[in-house]
DNA sequence: GTCTATAAACCGATAGAC
DNA sequence: GTCTATCGGTTTATAGAC
């Protein structure tokens, strides 16, 4: 059980990705020096490299570990049900899991240019994983009849993109609460790609008419 | 008309933000650096400050310069018609205009953090100008009863959210053209706020009913 | 595991020649 | 208007003491 004094390999490695985490989502990678993580964990700059070979290298683990937890996350969630109940809790899903890591995610969005191209391409297998889910999903609606989409690949990036910019704006203590924000864009991420009521009919009716 | 050999400042001034620009957009702010920029140019880096007091500054003009244009461009456009119409109008606007300067629009999402708080603030001012514009249509839309949105400002920002996420996969020679991801995005926008047919005879109704 | 000290390189910005 | 040269400061990363 004991531990050998100034041997804290196991609380400062996650502090040390903690810190860079945020510096780099509040200043940008390259702006932030090393002394500077080191100075938030309260450590010298020496110090970091005990935890990670270089710099671009702790970015690209910090944004792999995101990306790993948001598929594990989506993978936790329950996706039975028809393809509108399967739209809701994707989007729900997506808003309250990303407004919990908005560091992360805007990490995300801005820092792969940062990577070296293998780096790169391992983040973006895992994007598309994630993005793919989303479109079998418009997929499976248009199939049953649940949804009218012109285009299920662009239709997908629409909605991520969409359901992304809430990380720019929202404030935990703002106007709106997270169940109601999760509802808005829910329901308009719904809107825009339901089948039209009247429009069903149309094609019920003119299949009667078919069969008739 | 005689011109002094060696002086070129109406040239190389636009040649120095032109690759400030591309520059930026491609490496970010922090990390392209003054002989980078002026190696583009074909200048030597002192020549740089000729032409903008700082770096910072260099930056601050050419986000102003493009949210100027952004503006000028929404004031040209024809927004007679009803709230249907005009958002339509909006919609392919943006599309159209913001492909054409990808540049500047992923700068302008990343890199106000590097500003100063003044020059922050004038940005900020313009780009709130530009959200009302689009706000003003769905309240508009709303009170006609063309609409039917729960949130003009929280629908706002998720509507350029959308648009704007065309800029980060968007391909000129890709497998869509222009006009036609502007009609799907155009097409979406408008499903996502438009008062659903069933909804507004229901709504007619009952008003009918209160009139008896 | 963390420290101090330092190497080697690079940065933004300026001064002064032409 | 552009060049060369340079100042004063910063950077990432490493070496070696403890």
């Amino acid at each position: 059980m004991a531990r050998k004094i100034g041997s804290h390999s196991d609380i400062t490695g996650p502090k040390v990705r903690a810190a860079a985490l945020r510096l780099f989502a509040r200043h940008g990678f390259a702006s932030v020096t090393m002394r500077q993580i080191a100075s938030e964990v309260g450590v010298q700059a020496g110090a970091l490299y005990l935890y990670t070979p270089d710099k671009q290298t702790l970015l690209f683990d910090l944004l792999r570990e995101h990306m790993q937890e948001v598929l594990d996350g989506l993978a936790a969630e329950d996706f039975s049900g028809n393809p509108v109940e399967r739209l809701e809790t994707f989007t729900r899903f997506h808003i309250r899991f990303h407004l919990e890591r908005r560091d992360a995610v805007f990490i995300s969005y801005m820092e792969l240019r940062n990577l070296t191209d293998e780096n790169f391409a391992v983040l973006e297998d895992m994007r598309r994983t994630y993005e793919d889910a989303l479109e079998s999903i418009l997929k499976d609606g248009q199939a049953s009849g649940h949804f009218d989409v012109e285009d299920t690949k662009l239709t997908t990036l629409a909605l991520i993109s969409m359901l992304n910019g809430v990380t720019t704006w929202y404030k935990p203590d703002g106007r709106l609460s997270l169940e109601r924000v999760e509802a808005i864009y829910s329901d308009m991420a719904g809107k825009a790609v339901r089948m039209a009521r009247w429009k069903r009919k149309q094609m019920l009716g003119a299949a009667g008419q078919a069969k008739a």
